[in-house]
DNA sequence: AAAAAACCTGACCAAATGGTCAAATCGAGC
DNA sequence: GCTCGATTTGACCATTTGGTCAGGTTTTTT
């Protein structure tokens, strides 16, 4: 009872759990917190609502589980942040990374937007250790950039900001989204636009990098 | 029962529709659809529930009322796009005033999100003939200022897409900015700083207005 | 192969919730 | 001050839902 910790776990119970927490983030996702019941998400991982309860006592539980896991991507996106020392490179990698997650993991996504627009009853804890931990470290990141002269000076928390606003906005609204693309998911192609739009956006509107020709660049300062 | 209108309507019953409608737009964005339940809504609209129910006979009735009144808001912030034929001004104007009604009404914002996230099983018209409609005729004015070459050629369904996620996530996401600010929510010349931050960065990444100076722009197109 | 441990599940329960109703109260015109 | 429609509300009901449990089946261990 307290030898065997995550070498077996009997296979049984490794696969029963895995399909239950694919199911719950895909239910906690489309309904919420309150919205999603046991009931349903037993259904859609094909076991009763009896047998749920054996491996999770309870939603709640079930529930903060779902959540650790989605913050445990969230993470590993963040560390894409660091990956150079470039405004240009940093951002594109982890501007990409974000979208990719966005597209991956769209549940996820929407589990947190919930638990935010929900007053965070559950994450709060995260909130103010680990994200307020890595957003200040960023921002220094992005100050001394600014310090550097590799961008212009903007407010660096508002720029993470628009940048999780953006990219989550591809997930969490995707229902918006694929109306307004006449009803369909953004293709690949459609997607990768998207991602380069924002990149584009992102980092000719923080000055890392020039807009293209023509329209700008051509007068400087006419003011 | 029909020669009355909205002179008289008994004062009382203007009165008590106000209150509920207020209570319920606050419990329905704390909440979502399913999470909110009427007795909370009639509780903090301080009267009990079966009077709640002589209002609004259902739950989904009430909503829906919730709903309408947030797309009106909606549409006056729209307008403003209209505003003017340049897009530092046009998008100024609008961005600044969807900025404004997160601040005003973050309640309506998160009940939107909140129906978007749930695929929108209220809306979906709207999403449809409404919003559908607006958007088309605004990609076809932001393309016909990238043909006049006002600004950088850049997907114009993207760009507003980033327009709306970043103002919203104002108003849906303030529970991680406060926290992200010290647990106090921004006040008003952090919310200006936050404003001039977004149309700066948008207005600069689609070129419709050079980068301020020193980082950029002093060099043109060194490929 | 037998014992022990892990797993499964139909039936059930108590609490919460959307909605109803009949009786009581109020308010404006006569 | 009486009448009639509008308003108010406590009590009530049917359904849903999170969670339990006893007894059964399967898997693992010895």
């Amino acid at each position: 009872m307290s030898a065997r910790e995550k070498t077996s776990k009997s296979a049984i119970r490794a696969e029963n759990e895995r399909a239950i927490l694919k199911a719950a983030e895909e239910v906690f996702a489309e309904r919420g917190f309150r919205g999603a019941t046991t009931g349903v998400i037993a259904d859609r991982a094909g076991i009763p609502k009896a047998n749920l309860h054996y491996y999770f006592p309870t939603k709640e539980a079930l529930y903060r589980r779902v959540v650790k896991h989605i913050f445990t991507i969230w993470l590993e996106a963040a560390s894409t942040f660091d990956e150079s020392d470039d405004p240009v490179e940093a951002l594109t990698a982890y501007i990409s990374a974000k979208m990719d997650i966005s597209r991956a993991h769209p549940m996820g996504s929407k589990v947190w937007a919930n638990e935010i627009l929900h007053k965070a009853p559950v994450i709060q804890d995260y909130l103010e250790t680990t994200l307020r931990d890595w957003t200040a470290s960023r921002v220094a990141v992005i100050d001394r950039w600014i310090a550097d002269g590799k961008m212009a000076p903007v407010n660096a928390n508002h720029l993470l900001y628009m940048i999780w606003a953006t990219t989550q906005h591809y997930a969490d609204f995707n229902h918006q989204i694929d109306t307004l693309n006449g009803g369909a998911p953004l293709t690949d192609q459609q997607f990768e636009e998207a991602k380069r739009t924002v990149i584009e956006i992102i980092l000719a509107g923080i000055g890392a990098v020039p807009r293209t020709a023509e329209h700008r660049c051509t007068r400087q300062a006419e003011t």
